[in-house]
RNA sequence: GGGCCGGUAGCUCAGCUGGUUAGAGCACACGCCUGAUAAGCGUGAGGUCGGUGGUUCGAAUCCACUCCGGCCCA
């Protein structure tokens, strides 16, 4: 008989699993999104009025993503959901980097080839192939992430009218004067006779030469040396670089010495003077004076071999006490720091050695040396001068040359230039008027704007974008013209890039294949290619300016942090340089993504989590759900406890959507709903709860801060709905009857919230939300066929009652008590589950306020009792509770009466009856 | 070494412009339920707010230094 009657009751039913088995589940959400076309519908379903674009930065097409790649997409995928729901038209254009390094390198690795027996041309298709697998691969991989967006015709800068923007764009510089032909110091290889990128260096410790010398000092300028032998020591642990030896760099803040030993003085930095003595022998006797480094700045020394040489001192930040002596001997032809204060001094980038790593046959003592016989000279001479006042060897990491080993030299060659000193003003104005979030993202690009060099672009390299440079046969002039650079940029964009190695410069330039100096017709092409960072900073131009759906500026660049030095900058000079502003209104950045420890990932320590394994373990909505949850501005954790416990985030909210879905299995929202004056208290309480979270969730996706929204639903999901809420309305929903108006109101509530939640968290857990939309659109039919399609919650204000929040948060307060008052009574094995018991509470002058404020209906509803008594004394109870935290006093006794059998609350009638009175009613009715 | 940032319970986050015993969810422990059931409910135990020093009547909140970690650069 007892189970006879749960036939009687309307439990919950649903077809929408309790497992989400995600990995495979989530394939038929990509296959629906795919076949009805999401981002096409999406497209046709905005006003144009409001737009909001967020540029995609591309990701390199080499190798499948990595977690900070999916961490990136995803959290970027949320912004034009979002947007979209709003009202606003939201395109996703999302784009390829494809040229560079590290797709010739893996090309000419896996032919096994070396990049001069290869033609360019069959170089070039080889890696456009690379390019295009992983293109391919990413782009899977992306969408596999639920992500959204023009995935049939993404960006990528090897297209042709890509590229053909690109050197439009660097027409535009050419114009304005801001390209220039100049003199770079770069890794070189004398060896492999070739330039080598940052990447191709690998540091292996050598031992070298370690040297002080003398530098004799002109004394203008210098206080208290007349009729004294002075000298600046400077160290070194390259000899051969001395022949270009320009100045000596000094701190400005560090304080300097000239010391005296025997006849000679010296200059060197205080605080280096001991380790000085020590390995140079020499014995300083007497310190004559000190002098700031500042002081030293503009005056004189002379070469230690070059007598009629001036040496100059200037300053630099980058002088250490660590080693030397403080004075650090520069050639701006063999270092970048050398080379950045060279220029600054407007000294020459002075590089005497050639490809092969010997001295040009004009310099002087040294031409036509190999750098080791150079070196030797040089210290024989030195030693001859007596000029060398310390020699040794030391042990310290050098770089090396990737494929040959050999260790690599600093060589000034010829290279191209963007003169950003030109309109660096205007860049930190253009930075200032844009919104970083977090705001010190202004500070940092601001600072390395501020710091940087001019921009050098050219790479002696072949897979890239040609620098449409040209150089007369005939009288060497150096050829760098808009229109040039417009008739190749026409070519590139009817035939691709290719055409600069297919092409006759006659074919390329028509008309314009002359030397506007000499006339000669006979021109050579440039051979060396863009920086990659050149196609990705001109993005914004290549594609904003090209796509009718898009807008010029961006509304919005989202990347990591490290993209202040990288795409972010690049995008800003290339934009200021061609428009006077920054190519976007907002950038938001995010950190970088590092262990359960807060360390990177890294191979060797091997934390390394793969986003292809989350999704195959977790789904991809647990991955988004971890972006959501994370504050970005910081960096971002992931470990298997921090996926635990997202999976079991997860698993509660989705229950909670589960459970509310199985109670609306006969709800018709268009004929069951309840007007909210017909509604019950309760539910209208949870509505007025349900605006205040609409309100923040809101809030947070306007300012980007998923956490607030994914935190704020969940902790609804547990503390209102799951804890109270939808506890103590099973009684309502399973046993009052169907159509009842009782059940009807809190079906009407949950119709509602369970739209709204989901609404609001399409734009994180979009698989899981989409399936529950479709089972939403079970209900009611009129539902947009894509949960995306649909609009964005509005709060209303008219079901906001603050009065009725705080009515209800004094209910919940005595509730605590009461389940307090339980759970001792559990304690003492009275009572198993809460109906069970009645709950006696002792009225004093704060419960007396609260007694009437529900009906004895609710009160037992609200504790899940089967009866409450208020009394001025407590009767004699196995159980007397005094709550600690209320001050309330409680006592549990047994509920009197019978177990109803169909609803379970304990009645004195159910003897009788066989049933509560409650139940036999509506068993009545339904029969 | 420089620029920028962060360090609150095992985990993810709150904690506004300094002011009662530092909050929440998850995880954990114990218990209940078996009509959300590889679910649900209740109770409870977890933190010297990275460390040191200072300003203050009072600091997780302000300052200095320091340790650890991250990005970028050298």
């Amino acid at each position: 008989m007892p189970d006879d009657y749960k036939e009687t009751l309307n439990l919950p039913k649903t077809s929408f699993p309790m497992k989400a088995n995600l990995a495979k589940r989530e394939l038929d959400m990509l296959q629906f999104w795919e076949d009805i076309d999401i981002y096409q519908k999406l497209m046709n379903k905005g006003e144009r009025e409001k737009t909001f674009v967020l540029h995609d930065g591309p990701p390199y097409a080499n190798g499948n993503i990595h977690i900070g790649t999916a961490f990136n997409k995803i959290l970027k995928d949320m912004i034009p959901k979002y947007k979209w729901m709003r009202g606003y038209f939201s395109p996703y254009v999302p784009g390829w980097d494809t040229h560079g390094l590290p797709i010739e390198l893996r090309t000419l690795k896996d032919e096994g080839l070396d990049k001069d027996s290869l033609h360019p041309i069959d170089l070039r298709r080889k890696c456009k192939e690379c390019a295009d697998r992983f293109l391919d691969i990413q782009r899977n991989e992306f969408k596999r992430l639920g992500v959204i967006g023009d995935w049939n015709d993404p960006y990528i800068t090897f297209k042709p009218e890509y590229e053909a923007i690109e050197l439009e764009a660097f027409a535009e510089m050419v114009d304005r004067g801001y390209v220039y032909r100049g003199q770079k110091p770069i890794y070189w290889c004398t060896d492999c006779q070739t330039a080598l990128a940052a990447a191709e260096i690998e540091y292996e410790d050598i031992s070298s030469p370690s040297i002080y010398v003398a530098y004799p000092l002109k004394k203008e300028g210098f206080p208290n040396l007349e009729g004294k032998e002075a000298y600046a020591i400077i160290w070194t642990t390259t000899p051969w670089t001395l022949p270009a030896s320009l100045a000596i760099t000094v701190h400005p803040n560090f304080d300097y010495i000239f010391a005296s030993s025997n006849d000679k003085v010296y200059l060197l930095a205080k605080g280096l003077l001991e380790k000085v003595q020590r390995e140079t022998g020499i014995n300083f006797n007497n310190v004559l004076y000190e002098i700031k480094g500042k002081e030293l700045e503009g005056l004189k020394a002379v070469h230690p071999f070059y007598d009629d040489k001036e040496i100059i001192f200037v300053l630099g930040d980058y002088v250490s006490l660590d080693e030397g002596s403080g004075c650090v001997h520069t050639a701006p032809g063999h270092g970048a720091e050398d080379f950045e204060t060279g220029i600054k001094y407007d000294l020459e980038i002075y590089n005497p050695v050639d490809g092969r790593g010997y001295f040009v046959p004009e310099t002087p003592l040294v031409g036509g040396l190999s750098l080791e016989e150079g070196s030797e000279k040089v210290l024989e001479v030195l030693k001859q001068k007596g000029r060398l006042l310390g020699e040794g060897e030391i042990m310290h990491s050098y770089p090396h040359c990737w494929r040959c080993k050999k260790p690599i030299i600093f060589r000034a060659t010829n290279q191209w230039f963007i003169a950003v000193s030109m309109f660096k003003e205007d860049s930190l104005k253009a930075i200032s008027s844009v919104q970083w979030i977090p705001s010190w993202g202004q500070d940092r690009i601001a600072n390395m704007v501020r710091e940087r060099s001019d921009w050098c672009i050219s790479r002696q390299r072949i897979w890239g974008v040609p620098i449409p440079a040209f150089y007369c046969n005939d009288c060497g002039e150096l050829i760098l013209t808009s229109d040039r650079i417009r008739k190749v940029s026409a070519k590139v964009r009817e035939h691709g890039s290719d055409c600069w190695w297919l092409m006759e410069t006659k074919e390329l330039l028509e008309e314009l294949a002359f030397c506007p100096k000499c006339n000669s017709k006979s021109l050579k092409k440039e051979t060396d290619i863009f920086d990659v960072w050149f196609d990705s900073g001109t993005s914004h131009l290549a594609v904003l300016t090209t796509r009718p759906e898009l807008k010029w500026p961006a509304t919005m660049y989202l990347e990591g942090s490290d993209q202040h030095r990288g795409w972010f900058q690049t995008s800003l000079l290339t934009s200021v340089a061609t428009r006077g502003r920054a190519p976007f209104e907002m950038v938001l950045t995010h950190g970088f993504i590092v262990d359960g420890e807060g360390r990177k990932m890294s191979k060797s320590l091997g934390n390394v989590v793969q986003p292809q394994e989350v999704i195959e373990k977790y789904g991809a909505d647990i991955l988004r759900l971890w972006v959501a949850s994370t504050d970005y501005r910081n960096d971002i954790r992931i470990s298997e406890t921090i996926l635990k416990n997202l999976v079991e985030s997860y698993r509660r909210v989705r229950n909670t959507m589960r459970y509310m879905l199985g109670n609306l299995f006969d709800f018709d929202p268009h004929n069951d709903s309840l007007a909210p004056e017909d509604m019950e208290e309760i539910d209208l309480w949870i509505l007025s709860k349900l605006q205040g979270i609409i309100s923040k969730v809101t809030r947070g996706f306007e300012d980007f801060e998923f956490h607030v929204p994914t935190f704020t639903i969940h902790q609804f999901c547990v503390n209102e709905l799951s804890a109270f809420y939808l506890d103590i309305n099973k009684d309502r929903l399973y046993v009052e009857a169907a159509d009842s108006k009782l059940r009807r109101s809190c079906q009407t509530a949950m119709w509602n919230i369970i739209k709204t939640l989901t609404l609001m968290l399409s734009p994180i857990l979009s698989f899981t939300t989409e399936e529950v939309w479709q089972h939403l659109r079970e209900i009611d039919h009129t539902l947009p066929e894509s949960i995306f399609l649909a609009d964005w919650p509005t709060l209303d204000p008219t079901l906001y009652h603050e009065s009725l929040e705080e009515k209800w948060e004094r209910i919940l307060w005595l509730r605590g008590a009461v389940s307090r008052a339980l759970e001792a009574a559990r304690g003492q094995d009275l009572i198993g589950q809460s109906l069970e018991a009645c709950v006696n509470i002792k009225l004093d002058s704060e419960t007396a306020k609260l007694r009437d404020i529900l009906s004895p209906y609710w009160w037992k509803g609200v504790f899940i009792v089967s009866d409450v008594n208020w009394v001025d004394e407590l009767p004699e109870a196995p159980v007397v509770h005094a709550d600690e935290e209320t001050g309330v006093k409680i006592a549990i006794t047994k509920a009197c009466g019978e177990k109803c059998p169909r609803c379970w609350m304990y009645a004195p009638e159910v003897a009788e009856k066989g049933v509560c009175g409650r139940c036999s009613m509506v068993l009545a009715a339904q029969s």
